[in-house]
DNA sequence: AAAAATATTTTGACATATCAAAACTAAAAT
DNA sequence: ATTTTAGTTTTGATATGTCAAAATATTTTT
């Protein structure tokens, strides 16, 4: 009973969903669950049934979903093809990390556990990927970072990018043209609540000023 | 309307069955494009009907299938993310040519068109896959080989092994272990026809003898 | 506490891909 | 020219994954 592309990405969503949750044990909502796949409530509900039945998901009714042991095992392993092939395609295919991500998310359903060790032995069994999310070892194991956001650090600290929670890639374009990535220096000069903005200075002595919006989405190191 | 792998499965099927036909324009029989998908023959009947729908293929009721010139352009894009695949995974990832194909029937279903041929060129645009099957073009066009295999070939004769008409892993290995892979240098020393065997001597002086159905895959040049 | 708004589940339908087994065609053998 | 055999198609079911829209449940507002 291998599980398709489409349990795959249920388990991912719920993973993903359960994630960022303060609750990491809440139940995520049938509507969330929804949108994030882009199918309609019932939909979601139908799937997740027949998922309970596969020992995957614990489900109740008009509350919500949250992964089974079992299911959270298997959702890591997505991830960990997903993140292990999106570094993949950026470290050793020479391909941007803005139009990576639409590629790994078919191939992390089609890459075997025989590939997946090869690549992840060919980058060096890596911690993260291009965005900085962590990678999960191969028993599902993910390492945690304690890190802040541009709202929550310290102002006129050096920093250090380490990861971005937001894979549109016009943003990460963004991020990349002015010197934000990953692994890259950086500082926060002001914060403006009035503007809903956030001033930083790059290593490359660039300023530039986000809305708080995409100030949350970049977490630094100290 | 992207075509489904399963279709791509079928389109692949009767490329390859319209291939091997000594009559290119041959109809391929519904039996044999079922035993060569692993599906009972109705459930073939079903999938060509709705391929018919789709412009892909001609199919005339108890005679067979072939396919149009949309369904022979999408078979050999299949087959040309199937092979660039496979040598990628030969010569980029280190795996072994007898490894590989399974990996393959899966990736290339899920390769982009972008993946794709950032593979093509970072392999240096090549002609021929580990097999010496030969690659399609963008445009879906096949260069054209002209190759003896070991029961049509002159005896005592210098040659080199250009492809393998034969996927099976233990027959790979086998073929690597006595250095009769494609681009390895060779020559017939005896046929015999009553023991049903052709004798090789390969470029290390390695000596074996293969029956006539191994050697009717094995096509080389002079 | 009742009404309104929001979220969830159920129902019935549909598309794709498959099988088993019955019905049928075509080709080969007698 | 029948009969037999082999191959093919049809029919009725089944599994997966989806939607639209009706029916319920829950939460929020008044």
């Amino acid at each position: 009973m291998a599980t398709s592309s489409t349990v795959e990405n249920y388990l991912k969503a719920i993973y993903q969903a359960q994630s960022a949750a303060e609750d990491k044990q809440a139940l995520v909502p049938m509507g969330h669950l929804a949108s994030a796949l882009g199918v309609v409530p019932g939909t979601a509900t139908t799937m997740v049934k027949t998922m309970v039945g596969s020992g995957l998901v614990a489900y109740e009714p008009y509350s919500g979903v949250r992964l089974t042991e079992a299911g959270e095992h298997l959702a890591a392993m997505v991830l960990r093809r997903h993140r292990l092939v999106e570094l993949f395609l950026v470290q050793i295919m020479g391909m941007s990390w803005a139009e990576v991500h639409e590629d790994a998310e078919q191939l992390e359903h089609a890459v075997s556990d025989r590939l997946i060790d090869r690549i992840d032995e060919l980058l060096g069994r890596p911690a993260v990927d291009p965005h900085g999310d962590p990678i999960p070892d191969p028993e599902g194991i993910v390492a945690q970072h304690l890190h802040k956001n541009l709202l929550t650090c310290p102002v006129d600290t050096d920093l250090v990018v380490t990861r971005v929670m937001n894979q549109d890639a016009d943003f990460l374009r963004f991020l990349e043209q002015h010197e934000l990535k990953p692994g890259q220096a950086i500082k926060v000069i002001a914060r403006d609540a009035s503007a809903d903005s956030v001033s930083i200075l790059s290593s490359g002595n660039h300023q530039v000023t986000i809305g708080t919006r995409a100030a949350s989405k970049l977490l630094v190191e100290i």
